[in-house]
DNA sequence: GTGAAAGCGCTAACAG
DNA sequence: CTGTTAGCGCTTTCAC
């Protein structure tokens, strides 16, 4: 087509449009050009594809895409991905390990160069098997079990932490820790980092953990746990550490219900810092992941590695540090209004 | 390589790849089936468009993927385009329209067979050319502002009436028009909607409309606009409407820092039904717009294009109900706490 | 029922 | 500097 029109063969064309411009005449170079932008001609990826062995897509599986969280880590993802003339293909797996899994295998046949995963944490094998297989694989915001693949997640053991013993020394007498089940790393870390934290501080810090179900937005479960907490804590200054943002709504929404204030019946810090929480009372205390980073520079990672090919892979690990917010919700003394 | 083994031709392979079962006798179909099933063998996809001019992508642009009101959006085009074996391809403008067209550009590159798109609002003339040259196109959540391709929107003009009616009828004697500049039919629509419904109950509602910057989440703004509004009509019961849910955020926050009550100092309703609205004070009243039905409607409605060519292109127009979800927030007595 | 052959639109090796 | 040739992995005629 072009060809014909410039009069030169489809070997030339090609060279053009992949900037090859060394190897023909500028008379040749302006010629093709100045029909190609004529015709607005756009080539063919399929073929390009089929031929050169790359597709130039990049495929990314999200454990929910409503929560929150998730379209601010896809940004980070898509814009590495734009930068790198990556085009980013979105799978939805919705909380569900089996559709994540067919997800991945979607996009496996469609010959993405590889995969972001932010997983819903039970999948290790399946990725296990593939990452053995030679599929380019990184994992964002929840690492697997072992790390024998690249990951790019956050310093959930530290900054929860950090955040307890900011609280316990603000003068809060106990701090629950209201989580979801412990199916992925962080939670199971940011779990971990609740009990160490607090043992200094009290008795039985195992006796002040929540479990909500997951998935679910159940008011009324919270509620119970909600007041089984402030009976079993009467006369003391209490606090409640959330798992993640979810946990957190669903907190301060059964507080509203039962008519409890923030922070002067219960004070209220933790996961994650979404855009509300500086709107609530006086604003929620909280830990503040750099999601944008982990799913930038996951993306970036696994585009190194798809151009640099190399014999043994040792893989990465990056943690990135989280920022504390501390705002109202965490002070014993409430912010006078007006 | 599997015709190989199975000793029949690519052809015959082929047929059973695309279920063509009535080509084969039993016994070649369950040699190729097991030899499938034990080499796990995936189609070439992009070998697969090639020849047969679909790539089973669709595509789709989203304004801003980090407004919370995307995720949902997605979601449902994602759902349909799953159901319907169709892979989805996101793009997100990053509310720039340049971006905007670069990103329907590049998706046409992809050879996609059909784009959604979640527009900015300014490239109402080059999606209409697309449109003329053929490209399958639906239009959700804004429309453009001639309705030349298929659409699928909310109910704008109604729930917005609706709520300033409801409003007012309980008692607000002001209701001021938050908003952010008309640059798309959504916010024209409600602006209208806003002055007309208005206009029984004040003399001049134009001089109750504040346009904050696009794009910035200025509290500072707010606050002077604020500050502008309760100035300018003191001695009155005072609510607000906003346009979107970023304005909501941005005024409840504007609240906050001037130590105002809602709903004791100023009402607070509009759009959008963001999971936070029913956590702050005693809930904000909210219009809530079935987000998810007009992703997954739209994606089905381009599905429908993309299978069934037709001759003569007529385009089609949903628009769907939103619910008006009356909370604390807009009632004159402050429902007592605890 | 099955296969041979052509070709989708492009890139890459080789030749000139 | 440019073109010829082959072929990526599949589908589709057409022939047997």
């Amino acid at each position: 087509m072009i060809s014909e029109k410039a009069k030169v063969s489809k070997t030339t064309v090609s060279r053009f449009l992949n900037g090859k411009y060394d190897f023909m005449s500028d008379k040749t170079r302006e010629r093709i050009q100045s029909i190609v932008e004529d015709l607005d001609y756009r080539p063919n990826h399929a073929a390009r594809s089929l031929k050169s062995k790359k597709t130039g897509f990049i495929g990314m599986t999200i454990s929910d895409i409503e929560n929150p969280f998730s379209s601010i880590l896809i940004k980070g993802v898509s814009d590495a991905c734009m930068r790198n003339e990556f085009q980013l293909i979105i799978a939805n797996a919705d909380n569900s390990p089996i559709k994540e899994r067919r997800d991945i295998d979607s996009l496996i046949d469609r010959q993405v160069e590889g995969i972001v995963i932010y997983t819903t944490g039970e999948n290790n094998e399946y990725i296990k098997e593939l990452h053995e297989q030679g599929v380019k694989i990184v994992i964002v915001d929840r690492p697997l079990e072992k790390l024998f693949v690249d990951t790019v997640t956050t310093d959930s053991e530290e900054a929860t932490a950090k955040m307890i013993h900011q609280v316990y020394q603000a003068g809060f007498e106990r701090i629950a820790f209201f989580t979801q089940p412990s199916n992925n790393i962080p939670r199971i870390l940011r779990h971990k980092a609740f009990l160490d934290a607090s043992k200094q501080y009290v008795e039985h810090p195992e006796k002040l953990v929540y479990i909500a179900k997951e998935h679910v937005n159940n008011a009324e479960e919270y509620v119970d746990m909600l007041k089984d907490y402030v009976e079993k804590n009467k006369g003391h200054k209490l606090a409640i550490f959330t798992v993640n943002g979810v946990v957190m709504l669903n907190v301060v929404q059964a507080m509203n219900i039962l008519g409890l204030n923030i922070p002067k019946d219960i004070a209220v810090c933790g996961y994650d810092d979404l855009n509300w929480t500086n709107v609530v009372g006086n604003g929620i205390s909280v830990i503040a992941q750099p999601s944008y980073e982990v799913g930038f520079q996951g993306a970036k990672l696994l585009i190194e590695r798809i151009k640099n090919e190399e014999k043994d892979y040792v893989p990465k690990y990056i943690e990135m540090t989280s920022e504390l917010k501390m705002r109202g919700s965490t002070q014993l003394e409430q912010r006078p209004v007006k």
